[in-house]
Parts: C-alpha cells; sequence; structure tokens
DNA sequence: GTCTATAGCAAGATAGAC
DNA sequence: GTCTATCTTGCTATAGAC
C-alpha cells in the first residue's frame, strides 16, 4: 500500500547528499550488523542526519531498503547488458563465462551487503520498478542464451542464475576472495548443465 | 550469551506435547507470515499455549528458532548417511544423484519453511550442537567423494552444497514443484562440474 | 530543510497466583 | 505446569520549533 520511493525527488545539493547518507548508513548497518539491527533512529544516527529529515525523503523503513534493492538491481542489469556486448558474436561456451563474471561482480564488491539485500529482497513486496528490472534482467539472460540455440531457454536461464546466486552467497560468507577461481568451478558445472563437453575444443 | 537449549527437558506428557506445540506454532508463523511476524507472543497464541508457558521451556526467541534449525539439520544428516550407505560400492556417477535426492528432500517436503529456516540460520549464532551437526554433515560428504576419486573433495563438497541448496531454494520459492526434474538438472550441472562428461557411459 | 521531543505502540520477558 | 497481568524497553513515525 505504501509507495517504496522517497517522498520527494532531492533537487538540491544537500537533500541529494541527505538522501545518499542515509542509503549508504542503512547499507553499512546491514553489513555490520544485520537486518534485525536495522532501525530508522539508528540509520539517521549514522547518517549524521536527524531521524525527522530521514521521514522528509522516506515514507517509511522499507522504502530506504527498496531503494537499496532497486539500485542493486539496476547495477546488474548495467552489467549484463556489457557482457551480452561484449559476447556478440561469441559462441555459448565462450559466453557463459562472460554472463557468470557479470553476475558474480556484485558478489565480489560488497559480498555481505549483497548477500543481505536479496535476502531483504525475499521478504520484501517489490515495488513495480524492480520487478520490471528482474524481467528485464530475465530477458536479456534468455535472449542471450536463445540466441545461442540452448533448448528451453526460459528454463536454463533460471536455472542458471539460481545455481550462480546461491553458490555465489555461500562462498563469499565462507571467506572465499578468489573471484577468478569461483567463477571457472561455476563455469564447468554450467558447461555440464548445457551439454558442453569439458575436453573438446580441438 | 544465552544457552539456546530449552531451560528444562521435558520429563512429563504434557509437557513434551506443549514444547512439539511451540515448535511447530514456529514452524507455521515462519511459513505463513514470515520472521518478521515471529514473536513470542503469536507462537504462544498459535501454540495455544500462555506466553508463560512458552517462557518456561525457552529461555527467549532465538532458542526456539536455534532447535528448529538444529532438527532441520539432524534430518539433512540422517538422510544424507541413508544415501552413503545405499551408495556403497557404486561409482561417482551414480552416487551424485543419490546426495542430491538427498539434500533436495528437505526443501520439496515444506518448502518455505527450509528456505526460511536457512534464512534464519545465517543471522543466528548457532550454538555448538548444530555447529557439529554441520560439520559432520560436511566430513561425510568429503569422505563419500574422496572414496570415489574426487580431486580436492573439500572443495568439492563445499561448492556442491552451496549449488543445490541455493538453487533448490530459488526453484521452490517459483514455484517448482517437479523435484525429479530439478535433481535430473542439478546431476547435470554438477556432473560438469566434477569432470563426468555425459554420454560416455559405455 | 533540518532539528528536538515525544506520542503511540508492540515486543520481549517476568512475577506471582492457581 | 500453566495461567493472567504487567513491567520495561525500544521502535516507528509525527508535531512543531527554528
Amino acid at each position: 500500500m505504501t509507495a517504496p520511493t522517497p517522498r520527494k525527488s532531492p533537487r538540491q545539493h544537500r537533500a541529494q547528499a541527505t538522501c545518499a547518507a542515509i542509503l549508504e548508513a542503512t547499507a553499512r548497518i546491514l553489513e555490520s550488523a544485520g537486518p534485525e539491527s536495522l532501525t530508522t533512529n539508528r540509520i539517521a544516527e549514522r547518517a549524521g542526519v536527524s531521524i525527522g529529515s530521514l521521514y522528509q525523503y522516506y515514507p517509511d523503513k522499507q522504502a530506504i531498503l527498496a531503494e537499496l534493492v532497486r539500485a542493486q538491481r539496476a547495477a546488474l542489469l548495467a552489467d549484463l547488458n556489457a557482457a551480452a556486448l561484449l559476447a556478440e558474436g561469441l559462441d555459448l561456451r565462450a559466453t557463459v563465462p562472460l554472463l557468470i563474471a557479470a553476475s558474480l561482480k556484485h558478489h565480489a564488491h560488497r559480498p555481505l551487503l549483497a548477500q543481505r539485500l536479496e535476502a531483504a529482497e525475499k521478504t520484501l513486496a517489490l515495488d513495480a520498478e524492480t520487478a520490471a528490472l528482474k524481467a528485464q534482467i530475465d530477458a536479456l539472460v534468455v535472449k542471450v542464451l536463445a540466441q545461442r540455440g540452448v533448448a528451453d531457454p526460459r528454463q536454463a536461464a533460471f536455472d542458471l542464475a539460481a545455481m550462480v546466486n546461491g553458490w555465489a552467497d555461500a562462498a563469499v560468507m565462507a571467506g572465499d576472495s578468489d573471484t577468478v577461481a569461483l567463477a571457472a568451478r561455476m563455469t564447468r558445472a554450467a558447461n555440464g548443465y548445457l551439454g558442453l563437453v569439458p575436453g573438446s575444443v580441438r
């Protein structure tokens, strides 16, 4: 029922700074203390603004979280788009690692934040804009796979996304920071899923 | 700091029933409303006991959750043990689907509960007993893989567990109820990861 | 546009009767 | 062993001064 968008678009400089500070403070609390400890008072304190200012820009706590989730999805879409451009003209075997690397990028940057935001996303009722972003992400991967002759590309896109996401979460939480090696292992699994035989490059 | 075990071991019949009712009520609230709505008052109400009785057996809310998590881990360990027995004498290719099926069983039974409990586990500080169960689960899988000649079985056990878990969560949340087909697709990926070529049964 | 102060409320947990 | 009644705490969100 509540609109999870900011109350006003912050047009002035200091207002933009306030919004940014609120978002960054939320991210840091999520990383350091987890969702249980995420209270509006704490966000305001950590952002260096008062609780009153916070409610000037966000109607409620969920709206702040929703904005972070939206930003994360938008970044993923952008990276996947870049990967798709890079992969243009390449075959399936060469494309898969590019998609995996793009998906992994966020988990590598701020791993804990990425994981907690994904967890929050499952609880939150996502707004229209975030849902649209998710749909675009899905459509993009489906298209890339379909162009390269994958059978049932919708199913494959879903499965590969699920595989990579959960796996990445677990890996970063266990302290695995070698993203390159992780991506290589994931690629082995993805190739097996897609029916690509390992050695037969010739 | 707080011991996440029941205050007293319920030795009498009605006390056991009370404990069971509390656990089941917690599970149902988790399934139907999510972790945000999980309050001690609600648990007591749904269990048909008073809040006072609840605190007679559990020192705090976390302890109830911890017990559910522990039960889930214990069940997984039991199922994996059964799978390992079944797999005795079988080669790697035949063993992998058995392990996957065992891991998938819980997600299939009460999918939402399994997913929410795993999410809770990441937030909770897990008690010694649950940690021990996790270690046993890990050791079991490592042993099974090592016996069948998998290189770096520790890494493989971790990766396969991460892959299956995250993937299963996403699948059940999307409403995919065909566990058999899901297990088959996962097996393709696992085989690829392990370097097993698809067609070459011979 | 930002602040302080606080209303209003719900949660966790306890005391003490039965 | 179980209950009702209640204390205490801390959260969300608002009102109104500056």
